[in-house]
DNA sequence: TCTTGTGGTATACAAATGTATACCTGCGGA
DNA sequence: TCCGCAGGTATACATTTGTATACCACAAGA
């Protein structure tokens, strides 16, 4: 009796589906119209689906129906320093919502990384940074900068009248910059990182031609 | 001429706030009472909007109003390996997906991670992973895993009959788990993580108190 | 001064859309 | 056999919603 029918599902596929492409929900003609059935049998499966909650809507209103599959959010669970129950059991401490987790703003950008010379404050190669526009940067912030007609990832610093952009790689070189002779600019400061692991496993798998 | 009025910044957001909280768009009756002013108002700020790509619309459809500020979008800016022009004038190789840069897929699900046992490998405490559930898992692949009664991160390794837990952290040691006699079990293999810098500064400025 | 654009009210109207009702079919269990 | 339930058609209806039109006020340019 949990189960869904096959009927239920193709029209519970066919709102999700229909709402991602169009950014709003189907009316109940359209949703007829695609599964093939009258206005009436919309209704009734409609219903039935509003029951079993794999649906919300609200009285009266047009194109309000949003499915609540929770299968499609991505839960995060909280970390615990010492022993922790079973994940899959756990309550989630939240669902991903990307701006939130990755503290992002309006007005924020991104950029891919290349190469490893931030590689030991977190950010490697084909990394994205997010970064901010902001008025003041401090010591230590990690910065994205322009130095002449390059952009590059850094930890910033002052020495006297110099800028110091110190990488986090022991293999690389600190880059010492002179405001006064020459052209170099503050982007942004680094809000957070993104890293895939199953994008730069494909990178890597380009040598092998 | 390209700027906003006061008037059409304030249906704008409303537009956006309703739509973010309610999952859809809202009527333009509705627009008219969230503002003060009539539909007949409503309907020329929303005119000079479109006109002005701010939201988009369809004829006759009601609450498809969608708005299209580009800003409220984050672009990701491709990288170049040589000299690079300024990012602020370039083209955005792609606007930011979640989904989609973080490679995530239906039922995959995140953690946060507490402890450095992972540093090397671009997760620091505090960074959130999004693993999935995975039927074979490889050698060298980063794992969720628990242990007895604790769940970790590390990179998994097989030793004759025993698997071995690998941190990226000089300072850890590998946990050598027996499966004949541990209570072990691989949770999924770890497909991206997240780090925000806001969010670790405020972590350690907690010890300040 | 005249024109144009923004912003506003009031009102009528048509189309889109959700709702309700009556009636039919087939299936599985009590 | 009878009943409940999923699923279906057909149709009428009320409300929501977008659209159109007329008219007004005001400020900035040409």
């Amino acid at each position: 009796m949990k189960e869904i029918t096959d009927r239920q599902k193709e029209a519970l596929d066919f709102i999700e589906e229909f709402t991602r492409e169009n950014g709003y929900a189907p009316s109940f003609r359209e949703i007829g119209t695609a599964i093939g059935v009258t206005i009436g049998a919309v209704q009734k499966l409609l219903r039935i689906l509003e029951r079993k909650s794999l649906i919300r809507r609200e009285a009266g209103r047009s194109r309000v129906l949003r499915v609540t599959r929770k299968e499609s959010r991505i839960p995060i669970y909280a970390a615990a320093r010492g022993g922790m129950p079973r994940i899959v059991d756990e309550d989630p401490k939240e669902y991903f919502d990307a701006r939130a987790t990755l503290g992002l703003r309006t007005g924020d950008r991104g950029i891919y990384v290349v190469g490893d010379s931030m590689i030991n404050a977190g950010i490697a190669d084909g990394s994205v940074v997010f970064f901010r526009r902001v008025q003041d940067v401090r010591d230590n912030d990690i910065v994205v900068a322009r130095v002449e007609d390059g952009v590059t990832v850094k930890r910033y610093g002052r020495q006297g009248k110099k800028i110091v952009l110190k990488p986090e790689n022991p293999l690389h070189e600190p880059i010492v910059v002179d405001p006064a002779v020459d052209s170099f600019e503050v982007i942004g400061k680094v809000v957070s990182v993104i890293k895939n692991y199953g994008k730069e496993a494909g990178h890597k798998e380009k040598k092998q031609k």
